[in-house]
DNA sequence: ATTTAACCTTGACGTACATCAAGAATTGAT
DNA sequence: ATCAATTCTTGATGTACGTCAAGGTTAAAT
């Protein structure tokens, strides 16, 4: 389906941070080429190794991004929330994908093929500072894990979790509704679903968190989960 | 010093990646306003939290970027060889550092500033597109030791890290000097010193590597190391 | 509504690696 | 050249967390 007909306020170019700002006659000329696709639970929006020449941008919906070692196991590299883009490496490198891209839940997305994609920045060269910008953050981000990974332990690296989803989820009460399995959970944080169990269990005899159910999470102590979650 | 008085074919314009195949009247306005500097092992380039309005690019030496925990531990998230660049993030976002720079020997870094950076792009539309597909590699590279540090175990880590200097210090026979202390190694793939230490002993007597005395390092099976180090 | 297949939990156990400690080897400063 | 300060090594010990296994629970599929 194409974008142009999307409605201008739920447009993805609208409400996604990097084209913010962006002068109305080049939002106008890239939503001519903007399509988007709702994918499943399930599917594979693209693999490791696909050929790409595409951009995605998430629009709703939430996107593992997996790497799969040797002895067939996943290890979640990234959580693609919406606004969030993926595909620039290997749009601009001409490079096969290096991960797997595969929804969590109903999802939909954004997609600017390459030829569009370069064209429209050779008009634009403001947009290419754009992404400039939000790749710096990407990179910051990617810094601050690799920090993390290294030198926290499995209850830091959990507690940061519960605070991530806790403020992507944008509740008011505490409460959220966990959007990935433990499994996965576990694989985000580098870890098993073992550890994560016996951790948040931890955490609710402290009274930091109340779970109800599988997936609903009440976070008690917000506060105590950062200082938790920051103390390297 | 400033560069426009540097050798043309020895200046970090035209050996660094990121300004290859820049107009040569592009280069030339850069050279301009850009700086070079020296620093001794021991000294900081600039700590968390400085303010900073400039970007470096390495020349010569090799410089690690550090992050220090609540514990006063140092971790090393990066190190900068000749031809990396770094800075900015904070240049583009305002921001503080949010790492150490240190050389761990004598290090020749090329300074350009902030508002001369931003003007140049300005002027030169190509030079953002251009840092955008140096970011995009660097993203591709923190993607990968995010992987790595939670699915790779010491071994492995080490393994690579090995690879990567052999590659770094570009040596025909497979002899090098190592750059860093042990010490360093050892928070570089997030570890102590004394498994680095284990580990070597344990490449060492699967004539893997030959070491003469603390630094150097003769690499007897390379394929064997790469094959260890890539079967996450 | 049943069945099937994931996912989750809990316990028992093993192990890779961190920590602690103490001596040896380098490095660098005077 | 000498001494102090790091760095490096090696051994002994502890522990966080992974693995294995088996039962329980939830979710999906027919």
């Amino acid at each position: 389906m194409c974008c142009e007909l999307c409605p201008q306020e739920s447009s993805c170019l609208t409400t996604v941070p990097v084209f913010n700002g962006m002068k109305t006659e080049d939002i106008q000329a890239l939503r001519k080429v903007t399509r988007s696709s709702k994918f499943q639970k399930g599917d594979y929006i693209f693999r490791e190794g696909d050929h790409s020449e595409t951009l995605f941008v998430v629009k709703e919906g939430l996107i593992k991004l997996t790497k799969t070692s040797a002895e067939g196991k996943e290890q979640i590299v990234r959580l693609l929330f919406p606004g969030d883009f993926f595909g620039l490496f290997s749009l601009l490198r001409d490079e096969n994908h290096y991960m797997n891209a595969e929804p969590v839940q109903e999802t939909v997305i954004c997609l600017i093929e390459k030829r569009d994609f370069l064209q429209t920045m050779e008009r634009n060269s403001d947009l290419s500072f754009r992404f400039l910008l939000a790749m710096n953050d990407r990179l910051y981000e990617a810094d601050e894990t690799v920090g993390n990974m290294s030198l926290l332990e499995v209850e830091q690296r959990l507690a940061r979790a519960l605070v991530l989803f806790h403020d992507k989820m944008n509740t008011k009460t505490g409460a959220f509704t966990l959007p990935i399995t433990k499994k996965d959970l576990a694989s985000f944080i580098g870890t098993t679903p073992e550890s994560v169990s016996r951790k948040l269990l931890a955490f609710m005899s402290q009274r930091y968190i109340h779970m109800e159910g599988q997936r609903q999470i009440q976070i008690l102590e917000l506060d105590e989960l950062k200082r938790i979650s920051e103390m390297h």
